[in-house]
DNA sequence: CTAGGGTTAG
């Protein structure tokens, strides 16, 4: 008995497959050991293991445990919490207390790890309570996970107060933080938070870099970024060597130089990587189509496959923003073609993008046929489609589809597609509607005016000639104007000719730059300044697990024959 | 016998 227990325990620790650790679970039944702790356990542990396991074998193993120990618990717990259904490490750990369990330090971190990834805040802070009353708030780990869950939740004030009370602050700690500020659009806060570490002579890892480096690319702070890869230079670690290579570190780096702009250094960069992957291609891809240009951006693409990758949603976003600067509708039209026959052409964010291509081109009709077919539509994806109606020039359509947009509840108004819908009125000179929008926004949704709202008025008024109007508006608003809102005036008096105010904005804006450019290019790239896309992410990222949504399979085989065009 | 932080994207 005793001999088998070792032979089992020894053959467990080395067992490699769910084959193997089959054959050592009916061994363990026919000498009883399943009643031993140690054995159990480990086995329970493998199959639970989200790599080589069988969470489902897991589970029926499991359930013929009359009294699990809190290991087996703990062990169940991470392994649903590792898996593509988090949801259920929260049912099987509210089951664990109900039959009277206490957790311990161990089950924290695994429960609020599920929390995280759902972003489940309510069962977060039950938890959250749950710790405080068994003691174990200043247990590293259990507050090192409560701050991740917080931060993961975009509840960072709460996260910053787990972040005082931990004990020790360690680099994992900081990380959380960053990380935190980072994912809620709060970038230059990270690479604050990041020197604070400096400060307390945390010596950053290759995870804190990666998180600096994405605040800095967020940020466009070239400069800290520069700091970090010369940082990586100093302490001998080069991310490029096949050595010691970091794919996830060298990407970040590399698309940090992207983002700030400097596309020969992000390219020199992704030649010297040892190894590439489809992260990689599309950091480039989207960097190059964002920079405007887009033949590049299309070469990677083309590149990418050739190299064997195969695209995946980011690279199409990509792909296709470079087809809607570059006009290239032959490509833009495959790359559609090819998506429709795929699940993703039931995403959103691929939806709103070829939307938006179609209407750069001039393809109103179809842009509404995608946008028609879009199951779900957000409000980003209504925001593309009258967006484009009004640079069409469109504008008593895009205000129309403004309309049947707030016939569906669901779908709240942010102050984007409030810039499409002044916009649209002043396209078309109607006034009282611009007014009545103007007062919505701030009266009905909340939304306080940004100088790119007042914008679209002024706009509005000096086209009509309102100038009274709008100088009164300038005068009230709250915000510095911008040359934007010069410009609007400034175009008002050249269709009336109006040479005294004229003279007067010329006075006005002289210290500002003379350089700026037009309320349609200020639209275009709004949503990306103002950054609401993380939001977005983070509430799709929530759907796909609570859905236990499936992944899409494709054949190459088309995208080999799309290359070909 | 178990544990915490990481890359692209409308």
């Amino acid at each position: 008995m005793k001999k088998h227990y070792n032979t089992i325990l020894r053959l467990l620790e080395k067992c490699k497959s769910i084959g193997e650790l089959k054959q050592l679970h009916s061994l363990m039944i026919t000498t009883s050991i399943t009643r031993s702790v140690i054995p159990l356990s480990r086995l329970i542990d493998f199959c639970a293991d989200s790599k080589s396991g069988d969470l489902h074998y897991a589970k029926s193993v499991f359930d013929q445990i009359d009294e699990p120990s809190v290991y087996i618990w703990n062990s169940m717990i991470k392994g649903l919490s590792n898996s593509e259904t988090p949801a259920e490490a929260l049912f099987m750990y509210r089951e664990m207390l109900q039959r009277g369990y206490s957790p311990d330090h161990f089950t924290f971190p695994f429960v609020l790890k599920a929390c995280s990834i759902i972003r489940d805040l309510r069962y977060g802070r039950s938890v959250h309570s749950c710790i405080l009353k068994t003691g174990f708030q200043l247990n590293v780990y259990a507050s090192t996970a409560l701050l991740h869950m917080y931060v993961c939740c975009a509840d960072i004030e709460e996260g910053l107060k787990v972040f005082d009370i931990i004990p020790k602050w360690n680099v994992v700690a900081w990380a959380s933080l960053i990380a935190g500020y980072v994912n809620n659009n709060r970038a230059k806060e990270a690479i604050k938070v990041f020197k604070d570490m400096e400060r307390w002579n945390v010596e950053p890892n290759e995870i804190t870099m990666v998180n600096v480096l994405v605040a800095c690319a967020r940020s466009r702070d070239i400069d800290t970024g520069k700091w970090v890869h010369n940082y990586l230079c100093q302490i001998g670690y080069d991310p490029f060597m096949s050595t010691n290579s970091n794919v996830i570190l060298a990407t970040a780096l590399l698309d940090m130089y992207a983002k700030c702009g400097s596309l020969q250094t992000a390219w020199d960069l992704f030649n010297k990587m040892p190894q590439r992957n489809v992260v990689a291609w599309n950091s480039m891809i989207g960097a190059y189509s964002q920079y405007g240009r887009a033949e590049e951006a299309l070469g990677f693409f083309f590149d990418m496959q050739i190299a064997g990758f195969d695209p995946d949603q980011a690279t199409f976003l990509g792909v296709i923003g470079a087809c809607a600067h570059f006009g290239a509708l032959a490509l833009g039209q495959s790359l559609h073609a090819y998506i429709s026959k795929t699940t993703m052409d039931k995403d959103v964010a691929i939806g709103t993008a070829l939307v938006d291509m179609y209407v750069k081109i001039g393809d109103a009709e179809s842009a509404w046929r995608i946008f028609n077919n879009l199951e779900k539509k957000d409000v980003m994806a209504w925001t593309s489609m009258i967006i484009g109606l009004a640079m069409q020039g469109n504008g008593v359509e895009a205000l129309l589809t403004f309309e049947r947009m707030q016939e569906d509840a669901t779908v709240i108004p942010d102050k984007i597609i409030y810039i499409g819908v002044l916009c649209a009125c002043s396209h078309v000179g109607l006034v009282d509607e611009g007014w009545k929008h103007f007062d919505a926004m701030k009266n009905i949704y909340g939304i306080t005016p940004t100088v790119e709202h007042y914008g679209c008025m002024v706009d509005l008024l000096s086209r009509a000639g309102l100038f009274k109007e709008a100088i009164k508006l300038v005068e009230e608003m709250p915000i510095r104007p911008n040359i934007a809102i010069w410009g609007a005036l400034l175009n008002g008096c050249q269709i009336y000719e109006n040479v005294s105010l004229a003279d007067q904005v010329r006075r006005d804006m002289a210290e500002f730059e003379p350089h700026g450019s037009g309320v349609y290019v200020l639209i275009s790239n709004i949503y990306a300044r103002v950054g609401r896309w993380q939001e977005v992410k983070l509430a799709r990222e929530s759907m796909k697990y609570k859905k236990i949504a499936k992944t899409p399979g494709h054949s190459s085989v088309e995208m080999k024959l799309l290359t070909l065009i």
